[in-house]
DNA sequence: CGCTTCCTGACACCAAGCTGAACGCAATCG
DNA sequence: CGATTGCGTTCAGCTTGGTGTCAGGAAGCG
């Protein structure tokens, strides 16, 4: 597996790399945003490990670009413990995963195998749903029937979240930090309300609802 | 599934008890760290269920020493409303999940689901029954001729009692305390009741009467 | 056949969830 | 610079679905 990692701190960048080759894997490493465009251009990854705390720009903007030309690249962003916006964020700019550091290299491993066995098994980036729905999770475009459907960024925020977790049943609680700031808990119905509009865009059958417990879309 | 819940609020962690046990898990129950520690040490559990606010130390250090000494086991942080530095340094410290008090049971019920199943190393044993119905019992879900089939949380209470003791009749007694709270009996058919609408669901042939006795399950 | 036990359709109640409508706000347009 | 438009959020009233109860019928058993 070809993995590219940018992270600035070259104790941790060195330990990462030590302990992903020890068991096989390609790692290239690029301190800042600069290079790491340029190596992206230049190779295909299969996994992204991005700081979001590099010096000569934001790694925010280096994932939304690279969302935005419509790449599909898993990708897990690198966080310090007091950036919890910086988290909910790059989680919306189309992160596949996070860390929080300092994290165990164990973890990484297992959320490398996790994320990159998410992708393997589908070769172009579209999820088929129920109701014939196929999202496009990097490029953040649903269609319906073939037809384009557009989604406000609130509206792709929870679906996103739904889809990425397949079979999995999330709570109106989960859903709703993917909507605020971490830890905002606002009592109301936002959810809900999101979700009726979601079905009325994309169907009824699309999101199941979970009585007692919040809300699921099929794998 | 046995569980170990360290929580001081007598109130809720009886309620907590109470569900769980409904459904069938094992639930050990520690009020304080110093406790926690030796229960641990004389048994495994497969999840673990801690409140970060515990008088007698940091419930925080105990996670902290459990993955140090090598444990894996999955780890669900219980936390206030207003503490997210806990939580934050709950994952941290190697939790898998958290829940923010006051939380749902069947929330939690579907948390404890989704963390176990990520550490048995996926697909959970399905228990195969008559009638092509199929049950993963960590997972809550149960199959007929491979479609998903959704019950509801006294459906599955009742359901769940009988798979794991397949070949054994229960009585209507029994099986009404996996319904209600122990004691108050109320003379009703309310297991009855159930017992039909599990048979409409999936099939005649899964639950067979025990004139006199009461309703057993085959293995 | 008569008695007991069990089954199940129907109903009422309540909480959970859904959604139309209104409002505030910010961005955009004329 | 006011008007317009679109999005986010809130609220209230409505609908849906889970639960417990009952009554009448079916099935087992002597």
């Amino acid at each position: 597996m070809r993995i590219l990692l940018v992270e600035d701190e070259l104790m941790l960048a060195d330990a990462v790399r030590d302990h992903l080759q020890a068991s096989g894997e390609a790692v290239d490493h690029s301190a800042s945003v600069v290079d790491a465009e340029i190596m992206l251009r230049g190779t295909n990854y299969d996994v992204l490990l991005l700081d979001l705390n590099l010096p000569d720009g934001k790694g925010l903007d280096l994932l939304r670009d690279l969302r935005r030309s419509g790449s599909a690249t898993p990708c897990i962003i690198l966080t310090a413990q007091d950036q919890i916006s910086d988290r909910i964020e790059g989680l919306n700019a189309g992160a596949d995963d996070y860390l929080v550091k300092p994290f165990d290299l164990n973890e990484l491993s297992a959320r490398l195998a996790a994320v990159s066995r998410r992708y393997s098994g589908n070769p172009n980036p579209f999820v088929e749903l129920d109701g014939g729905v196929e999202v496009d999770l990097a490029g953040r475009s649903v269609l319906r029937d073939g037809a384009q459907i557009d989604l406000t960024s609130r509206e792709w925020a929870l679906f996103d979240q739904m889809v990425k977790r397949p079979g999995q049943t999330l709570s109106k609680r989960q859903l709703e930090e993917a909507l605020y700031e971490f830890g905002a808990e606002i009592e109301s119905n936002t959810v809900e309300v999101y979700v009726s509009r979601l079905r009325r865009k994309l169907g009824k059958e699309v999101i199941k609802t979970v009585r007692g417990v919040g809300y699921r879309v099929e794998g």
